[in-house]
RNA sequence: GGAGAGAUGGCUGAGUGGUCGAAAGCGCUCCCCUGCUAAGGGAGUAUAGGUUGAUAGCCUAUCCAGGGUUCGAAUCCCUGUCUCUCCGCCA
């Protein structure tokens, strides 16, 4: 959410700024809106006063014992005239909340113009792409081959887009998990956290998923309103809703590891072979909340938390800048980490880092107290994938395919593997 | 699933339908006193919103949440949530 006062102030200028985010602005709607609210609400407020200041008026007559009747009388209606300002106030002020609930976040002067990923800006390229002497394969195939990737009967468990891993390849995955946790704990200094993966519609709206993107998630039956998570950000990051910390507990630094679950309504025919869009999937994240002069840092230092994680693989990757028009909803600015995948001979995003400065703290009331003012000021919040478990396995597939479809074990993940070396080797 | 108890400010903990945003204690901040890491005295110490040039005032709201009764509710009534205890079941 952003500041009702900025937006009070400098309305024309968010409009300008929004429009870089592909989001269209009502600026007369926000004004009048805003202009309906104010009335509304000072009227109620005056007719509390007013109530507040005659029952004290009340409450003294009788403690001395005078008769009260009169002053009943003159209040006879004020209740009445209270309900019907308060009802209106109701209406205008949910009005005008889920109007601030719906404005996406301001883009950083940082982020390039543009409309889609293909206006995204490269910032470096690390390592370089293997040159095959065979035919690559497709991290499919290569599942396939080892008897230990199985979409079929995944699809007959439950349905399209999940898929099942099998011996020695759910053990590389179990494998990337743990050596990713170990470490942002041992090496980044995050503090691991386990959490539910079902939260409630409140932590949705803290994080921005809701309200205006509940057709990505699945939600669950039952009398309350609850979802399985589509990111581990939205448990961790609501830790701190509703909260005040103190000054000397930041930054705060999480990892958690979660499975996410995504409807992905909207990306029917997109990437519907193997194992790259999965309504289910796992995710190593990270998470931090920090005081607002430390979050550009904070950014750098996230992102380059999670390249670390694909540097230690070797994986050929590149960073980019999102443009204005690929910013996710509560986002100033993300740097996405994409990952070569030989049988695509593409780079596929396997993290995002994003920095919201305030935007979902306002949401979450999520604060910390300065030390030099005594006033509790608004976090700035920060996540990134540390990075995307699944598609991690797919890349190391398919950048360490040996000829005849065997597949290499990076050597941070032998300790891991119990010393493996080669998967496949006997198939 | 059954039975019961509870939810008050950073913490502990009072509280009557009326001047309670809320006693007291602790903690914390500032000041005074004190020749020393003791003790004492005084003042202050929530959050959000509105209004405003203003972090000055003023107004409003908040004693788990949402409704209700009332001129007036932390206090009475209803519903829900959460916590705790006991029983049952269970990974």
């Amino acid at each position: 959410m952003l500041d009702p006062k900025l937006l009070r102030t400098e309305l024309n200028d968010v409009a300008v700024r929004l429009g870089t985010k592909n989001f269209d602005l009502d600026i007369r709607q926000f004004e009048s809106l805003d202009a309906k609210r104010k009335s509304a609400q000072v009227a109620v407020e005056e007719l509390q006063a007013e109530r507040n200041k005659r029952s004290k008026v009340i409450g003294q007559a009788k403690a001395k014992g005078q008769d009260v009747e009169p002053l009943l009388a003159e209040v006879a209606d004020l209740g009445d005239r209270l309900d019907a300002a308060k009802s209106q106030f109701d209406v205008v002020s949910e009005q005008f909340q889920s109007l601030l609930l719906s404005i996406p976040n301001i883009p950083d002067e940082r982020v390039p113009a543009g409309k889609s990923e293909t206006d995204n800006i490269e910032i470096r390229q690390r390592g370089t792409p293997r040159e095959f002497n065979f035919t690559a394969l497709d991290h499919v195939d290569l599942g396939e081959h080892g008897n230990a990737m199985d979409f079929e009967v995944a699809a007959k468990i439950t349905g399209s887009r999940f898929v099942t891993l099998h011996g020695e390849l759910a053990q590389l995955h179990r494998a990337l998990t743990q050596f990713m946790l170990d470490l942002h704990v041992n090496e980044h200094g995050y503090q691991e956290v386990y959490v539910p993966y079902i939260v409630n519609a409140e932590s949705l709206q803290g994080t921005g998923q809701l309200p205006k993107f509940g057709e990505d998630l699945f939600k669950l039956e039952g009398d309350k309103d609850y979802y399985l998570i589509p990111t581990a950000e939205v448990p961790v990051t609501n830790l701190l809703r509703d909260a005040i910390v103190s000054e000397e507990q930041l930054p705060l630094k999480f990892v958690c590891h979660t499975p996410c679950f995504r409807s992905e309504a909207g990306s029917y025919g997109r990437d519907t072979r193997g194992m790259i869009r999965q309504h289910q999937f796992e995710k190593v994240e990270l998470v931090q909340l920090l005081r607002a002069q430390d979050s550009h840092a904070a950014h750098e230092a996230l992102t380059h938390h999670a390249e670390v994680v694909l540097q230690k693989l070797d994986l050929p990757y590149r960073l980019v800048n999102l443009c204005g028009g690929d910013l996710g909803f509560a986002s100033a600015m993300t740097y996405d980490l994409e990952v070569w995948l030989p049988g695509q001979a593409a780079y596929r995003e396997i993290s995002s880092c994003s920095n919201f400065l305030d935007f979902q703290a306002r949401r979450m009331q999520a604060r910390w107290r300065n030390n030099a003012t005594g006033k509790p000021e608004l976090l700035h919040s920060l996540n990134g994938s540390g990075v995307a478990v699944g598609r991690a396995l797919i890349a190391v597939m398919e950048n360490y395919q040996q000829q005849g479809g065997s597949i290499a074990v990076p050597a941070v993940l032998q300790p891991y593997m119990g010393g493996k070396t080669l998967l496949f080797s006997d198939s």
